[in-house]
RNA sequence: GCGCCUGUAGCUCAGAUGGAUAGAGCAACGGACUUCUAAUCCGUAGGUCGGGGGUUCGAAUCCCUCCAGGCGUGCCA
């Protein structure tokens, strides 16, 4: 609709240059957009405001020329005019709303959908927790937002690819080794002293506990390294299928898991540092490597390896994003946690450093999240292995209500995560609010499937029945999603759909309690039904994109 | 100290990438079920968009500055 009024516009200030009513210039971005009050009519355009400072002139006798000029061959325009400071606003006929129900019955599941990524190669990387303990609900959040935000690049026609990133080497495994090592030795009854710095949670026992049976005391006899090497192994693994069978239950499945140890087995990081040290961007002081990472905005240079020889993480991190790029992504989406954003420069410097734009690298910060229960924060802490996992949240208040609470946020903003509300099945419920939409369609249909109404595709007798104000309003609520779709796309922002959501569920809320659909009119109700159709498969496109069901009953 | 993020109704938050009279949910108050699911709806009340400057036809949105909070600032991970 936006776009069929851009070229109208287009065409006049065109038409107005030719009859010299304006004197010719460039002509820039049309915006075109729904004004907040109904008055101010379907759309409106500040585009006389914008040429009026360029060509200097009244910004409302220019909209008059404009507005003149106006060529509406399909006539979807019902009325035109000039307002405030000089915006004009278009009225839109009523069928020219109603056809739209039409478009959305040809689309059904592709509504929405568009090719802004043209095919565009971009891997968008998330949770990535290290295998040291199960996922809890900060993973969750990430979760949630990269699987969504995949969903709406992809529905956007980018070719996108999942990606997990083990952490499966370096000292927080050895440090896992150790304490599931300390567990055992425990288990068989030596007395140990368990460190603070090692990982305090019960879930440790219990993998010493799977280890005993499998190799008796026969640990107790090789040296402490190997045990705790095969320990860290060992636990990573069951750890890792312990996340992987969690983000099932989450409704997340990755294209990729990607280790982080193969890195070094294949070589590519030592590959890596060679690379950029006969360029000199890697350099040696003090005994340890440094990246240049200062050239590229950084505050300092980083270590790459350290004085004893030791790689950091940093090292490995350079290799895995010139990996990604090798693979042909366009883009890289990397989903952290805010507390890692100090490390956002010195990526973005390795990447730069590899010749790639610093656009072609987006990070998304999600903020942590608290959990709340009777109104009162629940208390974490990773190190005294007191936290709440995803599983527990999952199977507390379902995978529905996890998922689209942790999208009710904009990923910048901390996210309060109250378990009561989350379980509620009330209005107050964000998720049941928007299902229950679904759900209310679902049943008129059986209602009307029961009075014989079966076939609700389009039919242009809708014309004549979908004009009441309340139809057109529901109407111009679902129209914008196309452009809600576009735009969280393009910010990386799922909460947009949310919102969106929660509205359009008002939105038809309101319009159930006002206009009854099932009448005994059977062709009147088979044209609220058209409707009711419509709304449902968007309903149902979002629910998609956020990785939320659509119950057909409640 | 420096850097990033945040500051919008009593509370929790949106705000179309600069538009017209700033919105929603919760909480408060008053209403609506012989009705397609009341897991719903309607109404009332509530604001110095942290403060102050600037940019322009126009600012919650962009720039500067100050204040408050969070996070970061390792040869840690």
């Amino acid at each position: 609709m936006k776009t069929e009024l851009k070229t109208i516009l287009t065409e006049a200030i065109h038409s107005a240059f030719q009859t010299g009513e304006l004197s010719a210039c460039d002509i820039p971005d049309i915006e075109v957009e729904v004004p907040r009050q109904f008055e101010h009519g379907d759309f409106s355009t500040n585009i006389a405001m914008v040429l009026a400072s360029r060509l200097r002139t009244k910004p409302r006798s220019l909209a008059d020329i404009i507005v003149r000029h106006l060529n509406d061959p399909a006539g979807i325009i019902e009325k035109t005019t000039i307002a405030g400071p000089g915006f004009i606003n278009f009225h839109l006929h009523a069928h020219t709303w109603i056809r739209l129900i039409q478009h959305i019955h040809e689309k059904a599941g592709a509504y929405g959908a568009c090719n802004i990524g043209n095919g565009k190669r971009i891997q968008i990387e998330f949770v990535s927790s290290n295998p040291t303990g199960p996922l809890h609900v900060g993973h969750g959040r990430g979760a949630a937002v990269g699987d969504s935000v995949a969903n709406i690049l992809s529905y956007c026609g980018y070719d996108v690819q999942k990606e997990y990133y083990i952490n499966d080497s370096g000292r927080q495994i050895q440090t896992l080794g150790r304490s599931v090592f300390l567990r055992y030795q425990e288990l068989l009854g030596e007395t140990v002293f368990f460190p603070e710095d090692c990982y305090q949670g019960e879930y440790i026992r219990d993998i010493a506990l799977k280890i005993q049976p499998e190799k008796g005391d026969s640990l107790l006899d090789e040296n402490d390294e190997h045990a705790i090497t095969f320990c860290a192994r060992y636990a990573a693994a069951i750890i890792l299928e312990g996340m992987k069978q969690d983000l099932i239950q989450f409704g997340v499945t990755f294209d990729n898991w990607f280790s982080e140890q193969s890195l070094y087995d294949s070589g590519e990081v030592d590959t890596a540092i060679d690379r950029f040290r006969q360029r000199g961007i890697i350099y040696e002081k003090e005994g340890a490597l440094w990246f240049n990472t200062t050239a590229h905005g950084d505050e300092k240079d980083r270590v790459v390896v350290r004085q004893n020889r030791q790689t950091t993480y940093f090292a490995s991190d350079i290799a895995y994003h010139y990996n990604k790029f090798n693979r042909g992504f366009e883009t890289v989406i990397d989903v952290w946690g805010a507390d890692h954003h100090g490390y956002i420069p010195r990526i973005a410097a390795a990447i730069e450093s590899d010749g790639h734009r610093r656009d072609q690298f987006q990070v998304i910060l999600v903020q942590l999240v608290n959990l709340l229960r009777g109104g009162v924060q629940v208390a974490m802490s990773t190190r005294a292995g007191e936290f709440v996992t995803l599983k527990d949240v999952m199977d507390e208040v379902g995978t529905d209500a996890a998922r689209f609470i942790f999208l009710t946020r904009h990923y910048d903003s901390p996210l309060d995560f109250d378990l009561d509300l989350a379980r509620k099945k009330s209005n107050e419920n964000p998720v049941y609010y928007v299902q229950y939409v679904h759900a209310r369609i679902c049943s008129m249909f059986r209602k009307a499937a029961d009075i014989g109404i079966q076939d609700v595709s389009w039919d242009d007798g809708a014309l004549k029945v979908l004009n009441t104000p309340e139809d057109i309003q529901i109407i111009r609520h679902i129209a914008r999603y196309p452009e809600i779709v576009q735009m969280s796309a393009t910010h990386l922002e799922p909460h947009r759909i949310t919102y969106f959501l929660m509205e359009l569920a008002a939105a038809f809320h309101a319009y159930y309690n006002k206009q009854r659909v099932i009448t005994e009119d059977v062709v009147e109700t088979r044209m609220r039904l058209i409707l009711m159709w419509a709304i449902r498969q968007v309903i149902r496109n979002g629910l998609a994109l956020l990785g939320v069901s659509a119950p057909e009953s409640m």
